[in-house]
DNA sequence: CGCTAGATATAGCAGTGTTATGCAACACTG
DNA sequence: CAGTGTTGCATAACACTGCTATATCTAGCG
């Protein structure tokens, strides 16, 4: 029942409908009681489907397999990630709606924590020479999010994707210490 | 009656409360249908609410006295806009829940337009050699508008932007062109 | 003054989330 | 096995939301 309901919520979602109370409950076949005994109302149904969204995409990111560059594996993550918000928009924004109170913030850190442990692998191979793992992947989900956002809420086109990620990828890397060529390279390699 | 009903709505968006129709009505002293004979109801209310904070935000931008480094004027801006948002959150949300479609989309374009003026005086200064000054900007404003969000998200602490703004803005400024260490120092002196 | 047009006030509608109550099915206990 | 408490869902009602139809009032002008 609490899958169904949350994944019936995620549904509607991406189908662009409004997720009313009445109308996810007749969806599901069950009455409005279903979302106050399973969570604590709307308010909590909903922090369970930001916490699947995030689930799903730590799972995404997790199928990215590492490979011997790891500054092409940033680029690639960051792709998977890109895919996984313009493949539900709706979805993404509600994650970011309310990011900070999860039912468990631990799904949200997997997420993130795939990201340092690939600039993590970055700084052992001497990619980013002495820098901080923690701050390279803040700065890349930070801008991406933001470019990402503008795009789904369709104040920059889609191209600007393909025109500014491996841009600013690039420059972030290279100030972390790669080497501007070799960087270009493994962006390009990565965001595909 | 409408600069009422839109600054009264800007004021109790920024005071946290909920903004409905009843208590806008009541705070401004009028009856709910003044809504709708000025506006198209809430969602026209809700254009103009964000137009106005464009505008602010326009506005904002244009105090910053350019100077003889535009780099710094760039970090400036930055800083500026910062501010804006830091200082108003939820109308900082607001404004970007929509930002497509504003009754005026003239008023976020001279927003833009500042921060890509100062990209182009940046250009013309040689600083930065054969770069897009359209580009240069959309990537700042991009990287600057998601880190904002997650920080006014409280996904990240406002430390977060002291610590990697700077850093952002030196990595796209110097991709651009700038050499690094004159870059960062006009940074330094444009965050303030 | 009389009249028209615009804006405002009132009351009601459909829809929302939430809650109180009742009912049915289940698991446990003597 | 009967009795019993607990859990989970259905029903109905409540307060609230945006919205609209109607009536009233207030200028502005001939």
């Amino acid at each position: 029942m609490r899958t169904a309901l949350i994944e019936q919520a995620a549904a509607m979602l991406v189908a662009r409908e409004p997720v009313t109370l009445r109308a996810l409950a007749t969806r599901v076949g069950t009455s409005t009681m279903a979302v106050y005994t399973h969570f604590d109302g709307m308010s909590g149904l909903w922090g369970a489907v930001r916490q699947e969204g995030f689930a799903r995409l730590a799972a995404r990111l997790s199928d990215v397999a590492p490979t011997d560059d790891p500054v092409r594996d940033l680029a690639a993550l960051g792709a998977a990630y890109a895919a996984n918000a313009l493949g539900h928009p709706a979805l993404y924004r509600a994650m970011f709606d309310a990011a900070a109170d999860l039912p468990d913030p631990e799904a949200a850190g997997a997420a993130f924590g795939v990201l340092v442990e690939a600039a993590r692998r970055a700084v052992a191979a001497g990619r980013f020479a002495g820098a901080d793992p923690v701050a390279v992947a803040t700065r890349q989900w930070a801008s991406g999010h933001g470019l990402l956002l503008l795009v789904i809420s369709e104040v920059l086109p889609r191209e600007a994707l393909d025109e500014h990620v491996p841009a600013i990828l690039g420059a972030l890397f290279t100030a972390a210490g790669d080497d501007p060529a070799r960087c270009a390279a493994s962006v390009r390699a990565g965001w595909g």
